[in-house]
DNA sequence: CGCTGACCCTGACGGC
DNA sequence: TGCCGTCAGGGTCAGC
């Protein structure tokens, strides 16, 4: 799955053939996503109007007056829209069927992911407790630095926390820390404020142009037109442990953090 | 409250 | 060719 820009180029994508469109069907052939698939939704959704696509984190909320349908990619999923009649393929778990002859399906061999349903006027659970965007205004160098005072933790795993801030994932996380000269196993607590602005200018500036390219780095990842995301995005770490520091030209190294692998450099980074 | 590790699943890949 | 272990973009949850 995507990151938070894989996310948000498949909202883009799906958005302008949604909103305005009246739910037709829904066809559920797989309900053991990472939550059972509630069975409500192809009793609700039907015959709703979907009024907005937004994104909140990596989740994708479907509006209409009855509530939302919330989307989450997980690891492995994607959203794109078909011809109703498009042949399936392995793993295509759901089907939105719109009046208008379009269908959004969504596709996920891990199934990670999941579709919920959350009543008009009601903020899903998995929504509550979750912090700022890493693209608003009231996520900046300040509120890192001090959420993170006596936190021992790696700084890595601090970024990613979605507590502290939503969207950050493990290739954006490894590029942010980079760009910053922050190595990503020291403590968070133990960061100045000064690099914490730093921090929290290069993790927008990541994924801002991450966006723009059209969000993938990734090769498996379809938009929500169907078509892959261009260009790969330059990556100066993510997947490049052993290789050159572009920066320097040391050999770039790898240690694990929170089971996840992470590369950096041990000149540029500190 | 903060942190660690287990876990949910399939598929791709490398080594033998 | 095949089998086996390892790893992969995420996030929740239990337990200390």
């Amino acid at each position: 799955m995507p990151e938070l820009p894989e996310v948000e180029t498949t909202r883009r994508g799906v958005e302008p053939h949604c909103v305005g469109h009246r739910v037709r069907r829904v066809i559920v052939r797989e309900p053991r996503l990472r939550w059972p698939v509630p069975e409500q939704l192809a009793c609700v959704l039907p015959g709703q109007v979907i009024t907005a696509v937004e994104r909140r984190a990596k989740y994708l909320l479907f509006r209409t007056a009855a509530g939302s349908l919330l989307v989450h990619l997980g690891m492995s999923g994607s959203l794109r829209m078909v011809a109703p009649d498009a042949p399936l393929r392995r793993h295509d778990h759901i089907d939105v069927l719109l009046e208008g002859g379009v269908c959004l399906r969504y596709h996920d061999p891990r199934r990670f992911g999941c579709f919920l349903w959350s009543a008009a006027g009601e903020l899903h659970p998995l929504l509550e407790n979750l912090g700022p965007e890493p693209l608003s205004r009231e996520f900046d160098g300040q509120h890192l630095y001090y959420r993170s005072r006596r936190r021992k933790g790696p700084i890595k795993n601090f970024i990613m926390d979605g507590k502290v801030v939503v969207g950050v994932g493990n290739i954006y996380a490894n590029e942010a820390l980079f760009q910053s000269g922050i190595r990503p196993d020291r403590a968070a607590g133990r960061v100045s404020q000064a690099r914490y602005e730093r921090l929290a200018e290069n993790i927008k500036q990541v994924l801002t142009t991450a966006i723009e390219h059209g969000g993938t780095t990734l090769r498996d990842f379809v938009g929500g037109d169907g078509r892959p995301g261009y260009f790969a995005q330059q990556l100066f770490v993510y997947g490049r442990s052993g290789q050159p520091c572009k920066r320097c030209g040391c050999p770039l190294r790898e240690l694990r953090l929170g089971q996840r692998s992470s590369v950096y450099c041990v000149t540029c980074q500190h």
